[in-house]
RNA sequence: GUGAGCGUAGCUCAGGUGGUUAGAGCGCCAGGUUGUGGCCCUGGAGGCCGUGGGUUCAAGUCCCAUCGUUCACCCCA
C-alpha cells in the first residue's frame, strides 16, 4: 500500500468544510482592507530563498525540498512566501504602477522537518505583504489584521508579542556584544546555544533552556542598541496598537528566525496548541526588495499557519457550523436508482441540493441515510401516489408529510423552502 | 538531525506472569414495520494482531531489526 508522504496530509471531504470556511473568512478580511490576492508558483529557484531568507536560517539551510530540473537548475518547493512575493513585485515592477502594493496569499508551503503537533512538511499559510510604505500604521495594520482574524474565528486565548530589531547595522553591533558576553560564560550554556553562538547568536535569546535564560541575566539589551529613529517608530507602533485596541506584550527576547527582518517583528501565540505555539509571525523587511534586485522599498507582512489555527480552534472547542446540508433526499419505494435519478437531476437543475440511493437499499436504509445527511426533506417516489401521478414530500424536522402532483414538485419545494 | 512513546476490525481501544475458534464500544449491512428516519431490540459482515527474523512444544503477548506513527528537542506558521 502506498501512503501519503511523511508530514503531508489528506484533507478529506468530511473536514474540508472547515477549511473552506476559514479560507472564506480570510479572503473576506483581506478584501475589506483592500488587499489583492497574489498566487505564485509552488516552486522557485533555490537561489531566491538562499538570498532572500538567508543562508543562516534553518528553513533554507536544511529544510528545503530542493532538486534539479532537467536543465540542471536547482529548484525548491517554497518554504515561505515573502521571498516569492517580493520576487514577483520586482519582476513585474509592480511598484512602478502604484506606490503601495498590498497583497495577500493562501498557499501550501514545504519544509522538510520532523512532523509533530502543529508541524507538517506540507502545511498551509495565509498572510499578507505590503510593499512601498514605512508607515508605522502599516506595521500595525498587519498585526491588527492577523489578530482580528484569529479573534473572529473564535479564538480567545491569544498572546500578541512584539519587538523591534532595529536597523541591520545596530543589530549587528548588538549581536557582536551579545556574542562576546555569552562567549565569556559559554560553559553555562546549553549545547544547542553554544552552537547557536556561531550560527545565529540572536537565537540564544529565545532559548527554552533554563541555563541559557539564567546566563542571559545581565546580558546586553537589544533595545539599548536601537537608534532614536527606530525607538520612535517602535513607540508609534505601540501607541497605534493601543488606538485600535489590539492587546500586546513587548517581548525583548522575541527574535525571528528569518534574516530579512528589520524594525518591528511580532508573533501571535496560542496556549491551546502544543509546543509549536506560534499561530502567526511577521514583521518588517525594509531591505529585502533591494536585496532581490529592486529599488529600495520598505515592506511588512505576516504569515499564519492554518493547521495550527485549526488545531487551536479544536482545542478551544470552538463550535463549527455545519453548512453542507441536503435540501431533498429522494426515496424510491421500488429500491431502484433508475427511478430516483431523473428526479434528482430535475431538482439539481432547479438549484436544489438533492441526493438519492444508488445501492438499491431498503426504504428504511434510505431514510436512515436521509437522516444522516440531515436532509431537510424526503421525497417518496412510487406506490399508490405514483399510480395517481403524485409524490409525497416529508419534512424531516417536523415529520409532517404532504402529497402533491408530480409536476408541481419543484414549485412546491421553492415555495416551502426554508431560509 | 536527536530522544521517548505507540502500532490488534473502518474508528477508539481491551487483550495479568506466552497456552484452544482474538474481543468490546461506535460505525457499516440486514431484520423487527406488505411504503417512512432519529430511540430501542436481534442478527451479520469485517482482523497476514505493521513487516521480517529469533527464542519456545506453543508468540497478539518475550527478544532483535525494520518501517510507520505520535509527542518533545531543534526550528518555525
Amino acid at each position: 500500500m502506498i501512503s501519503a508522504i511523511k508530514g503531508a496530509k489528506d484533507i478529506l471531504p468530511a473536514e474540508s468544510g472547515k477549511w473552506r470556511r476559514l479560507e472564506a473568512a480570510v479572503r473576506e478580511r483581506f478584501r475589506r482592507a483592500n488587499y489583492g490576492e497574489i498566487r505564485t508558483p509552488v516552486f522557485e529557484e533555490t537561489a531566491l530563498f538562499k538570498r532572500g531568507v538567508g543562508e543562516s536560517a534553518d528553513i533554507v539551510r536544511k529544510e528545503m525540498y530542493a532538486f534539479e530540473d532537467m536543465s540542471g537548475t536547482s529548484i525548491a518547493l517554497k518554504p515561505e512566501m515573502t521571498a516569492p512575493v517580493v520576487r514577483a513585485y520586482v519582476e513585474h515592477k509592480l511598484g512602478k504602477s502604484q506606490p503601495l502594493v498590498k497583497a495577500y496569499y493562501l498557499a501550501p508551503m514545504f519544509r522538510q522537518e520532523r512532523p509533530q503537533a502543529g508541524r507538517q512538511r506540507q502545511f498551509h499559510q495565509f498572510g499578507s505583504e505590503a510593499l512601498g510604505s514605512d508607515a508605522a500604521a502599516l506595521d500595525v495594520e498587519t498585526i491588527q489584521l492577523a489578530y482580528d482574524l484569529l479573534r473572529d474565528l473564535g479564538l480567545t486565548k491569544l498572546d500578541v508579542k512584539i519587538n523591534s530589531l532595529g536597523k541591520p547595522a545596530d543589530r549587528a553591533k548588538f549581536v557582536g556584544e551579545l556574542r562576546a558576553y555569552l562567549r565569556d560564560r559559554e560553559d553555562a550554556l546549553s549545547e544547542d546555544s553554544r552552537r547557536r553562538l556561531d550560527v545565529n547568536a540572536l537565537r540564544v535569546l529565545d532559548s527554552k533552556d533554563e541555563r541559557d535564560q539564567q546566563a542571559l541575566d545581565g546580558a546586553p539589551k537589544l533595545a539599548d542598541f536601537l537608534d532614536e529613529e527606530s525607538r520612535d517608530r517602535f513607540a508609534e507602533v505601540c501607541e497605534t496598537l493601543d488606538a485600535v485596541g489590539v492587546p500586546y506584550l513587548v517581548e525583548e527576547r522575541l527574535v525571528r528566525g528569518l534574516d530579512y527582518y528589520t524594525e518591528t517583528t511580532f508573533e501571535i501565540q496560542s496556549p491551546s496548541v502544543g509546543s509549536q505555539s506560534a499561530l502567526c509571525g511577521g514583521g518588517r523587511y525594509d531591505n529585502l526588495v533591494e536585496l532581490l534586485g529592486g529599488d529600495p522599498t520598505p515592506g511588512v507582512g505576516f504569515a499564519a499557519g492554518i493547521e495550527r489555527i485549526l488545531l487551536a480552534l479544536e482545542n478551544e472547542n470552538v463550535a463549527e457550523e455545519k453548512t453542507d446540508k441536503i435540501d431533498a433526499y429522494i426515496v424510491s419505494l421500488e429500491k431502484n436508482p433508475r427511478v430516483a435519478y431523473p428526479v434528482a437531476v430535475e431538482l439539481r437543475r432547479a438549484g436544489f441540493v438533492a441526493e438519492f440511493d444508488y445501492l438499491g437499499r431498503s426504504v428504511k436504509a434510505q431514510m436512515r441515510e436521509a437522516n444522516r445527511l440531515e436532509a431537510e426533506r424526503v421525497i417518496f417516489l412510487g406506490g399508490e401516489e405514483a399510480e395517481r401521478g403524485e409524490v409525497s414530500v416529508k419534512n424531516m424536522s417536523g415529520g409532517e408529510q404532504t402529497t402533491l402532483p408530480r409536476e408541481s414538485l419543484v414549485n412546491h419545494l421553492r415555495e416551502t423552502r426554508s431560509a
